[in-house]
DNA sequence: GCCAATATGAACAGACCGGTACACACAGAG
DNA sequence: CTCTGTGTGTACCGGTCTGTTCATATTGGC
């Protein structure tokens, strides 16, 4: 089988897992769920710790590609790049499948700071925290780590607020905020 | 006995759940760690979600209590309060039994938008905006509401972001943003 | 003393948990 | 054709899950 059948589990398990939980999946329901044999599970991962490791991995990895292929696609000044995070939120949230930050969930199912998966959770919001940092420092900032931290701050929000359903438009509410704290940057280009 | 042994277990209960989560939680944990009886645990609540439902109750109340609590005593002007909310928010994070957001927690294990837990949590959450609302509205704000979203948004980022470890300050870097946001109507009492 | 309510511990049921064992199928390479 | 790698299905292990049952305290009010 050419297309690995490793990554076929991990794409779909991701899909489970999002929907369902990670403790309230069970690998019987993954079986049932992937198509996958239980026996090949086991031989690609040695726990269920491990695959779910791998499915961060992947996630983060979709998450990164989507988000800043968007946002470049949106404009092309490092501004209007991180204005344009929170229009790529909105298109999120609007998709049927959307059910919150798989991260933040993970880091909240597993909250032992020494967990792999806690680690990895938080490692890809410091990835987040980093980028947004860079482009601020392009856009020319004064104090782009500050700048970085509130973004993502209202980033996280959004998420927050999108998948309790709290408030009708998050995206946009953010949106707004991030035009406040970043209006003297926005040369019109 | 005097002191409701029902309140007693839903209040210890409340603390476990915080520290291991829902579904991590076992019944016969619940037993070890709260000192009451399994069978007594049933007669109170039918079931394990029953009884969730109750430490939500029991969560919001203490929660509610003490950040107004806290925002009253921090300042006597309704603008003042909406910023003492983000310095209370610090003294939150900072005690170590801080781990996030219970509701952020509850809606993300029990995604199903009908199950009671993940209403209670949604619901949870819309409180805290009505109040940010009345209070923005005291302030004089020209569109309360949309301040109140602003805020509670931040408020949900930093949380967030301490749960997750990814920033070090993230109570001040809200406070921060809000005092841009509420900057007009922060008069000088 | 007696009643009713509220506890308790421990055993149990049936399902499900993560993980293992084993026998077998099927491909491509030499 | 055989070897090897990767896949499958199924039964099974010990443990834990939610929830029940039952026999037995302990308690306060009359």
């Amino acid at each position: 089988m050419r297309p690995n059948k490793r990554d076929e589990l991990v794409s779909k398990a991701l899909d489970v897992f999002y929907r369902s939980g990670f403790h309230a999946t069970g690998m019987d329901t993954l079986v049932k769920e992937t198509g996958v044999s239980k026996t090949s599970m086991y031989k690609h991962f040695r726990t269920k710790d491990e695959l779910i490791i791998a499915v961060l991995q992947l996630r983060d990895e979709n998450f990164q590609n989507w988000l800043y292929g968007r946002m470049e696609k949106l404009s092309n000044t490092p501004a209007g790049q991180l204005i344009g995070a929170f229009t790529a939120l909105g298109e999120w949230f609007a998709k049927p499948e959307f059910a919150g930050c798989m991260f933040v969930k993970a880091s909240s199912e597993f909250q032992n700071h020494a967990h792999p998966v806690y680690r990895q959770s938080s490692a890809h919001k410091q990835m987040l925290l980093d980028h947004f940092t860079a482009l601020a420092q392009s856009a020319g900032v004064p104090d782009p780590a500050a700048l970085a931290r509130q973004l993502l701050m209202l980033k996280e929000g959004a998420i927050v607020l999108a998948a309790m359903s709290v408030t009708p438009d998050p995206a946009g509410d953010a949106l707004q905020t991030a035009q406040m704290l970043l209006q003297p940057y926005l040369k019109d280009s």
